[in-house]
DNA sequence: GGCGGAATTA
DNA sequence: TAATTCCGCC
């Protein structure tokens, strides 16, 4: 982009010490091929680092439910990101039909009936910026097809901080310790980028309203030589007006040197137990994920997640019950089964775990005026038939996973190929477990035992998992 | 305000 | 591909 405008706005990173660890991305979320089809930042991009700025609290912020905020002022909202974008004549009608945009990506829905209020889907941003985690989970996501698999599924509803806990199990209940992994804090390079939790705002637990993320509300380890040596920064893309961070040269934004290539390093960014996928030498915790590396615990930021209601609060109950598309938005269920286990499950092609389409109701406004349309890719309230019909899901949309190749097929083939031979570590479909829950979220337990603090309703995901154990072991000794 | 279609842009 | 722009409808 060779708009000055933004060039101006960019360059400043974050002075760690004022950094509200609301919502950060990797660096390779703001790496442009991170974002499928685009060469520049993106909306929702855009709206997270607002979101994340205490400077923007009057003009966006978050509010009520986790992932969800309020445009407080969408003229202004509009007019940054006119300037981010160089569309000086941006609007909030515009902006606005930007946001709609994402209603089919299922990475924004509208909260019906309070005013300029939308809700991010974590787990589609949890998919966009961990490509590789669905593949990795996918032993229990697959599993949870099976659980889903004759009930309407819900796609994507938020991921809640217990589905977070349980993938990631180190992930601390607040937002105090340190435990998200980090990659080497070392110099800048292929592994220097990490993955951080904190990226997701919603995931902690919070006041049901806040004006910033309740990550930024609890102690948090303010890391004074935390100056993002690997050269990520959250607010690179859009820092706007923190000045006394040394600016990148304007060709270093997305230096591809600080942006490693996503497949290559997300795998191994990924927290036990998927880092127990990578070849011996190259698992998480012998990168030192519980603790960091070089002298730097990964920070985790809790982030604003009204946290009593893990499981099933919210959308959960509300999948497949045909709402129209009016209710789509409140529709976004299953976290787990829909947007993790999306694209895992699904697509390690498990498929063939229809998902009835929940009946109608799923004519759009327009629709319902022209009496057209059958809504083939039933984008929003997607219910899941198999793999083909879960990346159809994505046809519409950036290829957040691996490529073209449509389902896990090619992403295991990728795996394989990366993790040297990771195709003997996933386990055969045959051997997935039997549906033993028909929550979603269940499915998505911890391989080690979650911490004492997580919901009794996650328990019944361990004994899920120790049977997976059970029958794999059973199947080895037959053969 | 909010929605989505359609054409267009970069 | 990810918007941007315009628009008519609700």
């Amino acid at each position: 982009m060779d708009c000055n405008c933004v060039s101006d706005l960019l360059l400043t990173p974050p002075v760690p010490t004022l950094w509200t660890p609301g919502i950060a991305f990797p660096d390779w979320a703001y790496k442009p091929e991170s974002s499928p089809g685009s060469r520049q930042i993106q909306l929702w991009h855009f709206i997270l680092e607002l979101l994340q700025k205490e400077e923007y609290q009057g003009v966006i912020a978050w509010q009520g439910d986790y992932g969800e905020f309020v445009i407080k002022d969408p003229d202004e909202v509009a007019r940054l990101w006119g300037i981010r974008k160089c569309k000086p004549h941006m609007n909030y009608d515009k902006l606005s039909r930007a946001l709609r945009y994402y209603y089919n990506k299922r990475i924004l829905h509208k909260t019906k009936g309070k005013r300029f209020t939308y809700k991010f889907n974590f787990s589609k941003v949890v998919l966009v910026n961990y490509p590789l985690l669905d593949m990795a989970s996918s032993p229990f996501l697959l599993a949870q097809n099976h659980f889903n698999g004759g009930a309407a599924t819900p796609d994507c509803s938020p991921v809640t901080p217990e589905a977070l806990q349980s993938l990631f199990p180190r992930l601390p209940e607040s937002g105090r310790g340190p435990s998200l992994f980090e990659r080497s804090a070392g110099a800048p390079g292929p592994d220097g980028d990490k993955l951080r939790l904190d990226t997701f705002p919603f995931l902690g637990s919070g006041a049901p309203c806040y004006s910033k993320p309740p990550s930024l509300l609890g102690p948090y380890p303010r890391n004074p030589s935390f100056d993002y040596p690997w050269g990520f920064n959250p607010y690179l893309p859009g820092a706007f007006s923190l000045n006394n961070c040394p600016k990148l040269p304007p060709g270093s934004l997305y230096s591809s040197h600080f942006y490693p290539n996503p497949l290559q390093s997300s795998l191994s960014q990924l927290p036990h137990p998927f880092s127990s996928l990578l070849p011996p030498g190259d698992t998480g915790a012998e990168r030192g994920q519980t603790g960091g590396t070089n002298g730097q615990p990964p920070r985790l930021c809790i982030p604003p997640y009204p946290g009593s209601v893990p499981l099933g609060r919210t959308e959960l109950g509300n999948g497949g019950t045909g709402v129209g598309d009016r209710e789509r938005g409140e529709t976004n269920t299953g976290v787990i089964g829909g947007g993790l286990g999306l694209g895992l499950g699904l697509g390690l092609g498990l498929g063939g775990l229809s998902v009835g389409s929940g009946g109608g109701g799923r004519q759009s406004p327009s629709e319902r005026r022209k009496g057209v349309k059958q809504d083939p890719e039933s984008d929003s309230e997607l219910e899941i038939t198999d793999l083909s019909d879960c990346s159809s899901e994505n046809e519409n949309e950036p290829d957040f996973s691996l490529g073209k190749e449509p389902g896990l097929g090619g992403r295991s083939h990728l795996l394989e190929a990366k993790s040297g031979g990771l195709g003997g570590v996933l386990p055969p479909l045959s051997s997935l477990p039997p549906p033993v829950s028909p929550h979603p979220l269940k499915s998505l337990g911890p391989l080690t035992p979650p911490p004492s603090s997580l919901p009794p309703s996650l328990s019944p995901s361990l004994s899920m998992v120790d049977r997976h154990r059970e029958t794999e072991t059973l199947k080895l000794a037959h053969s």
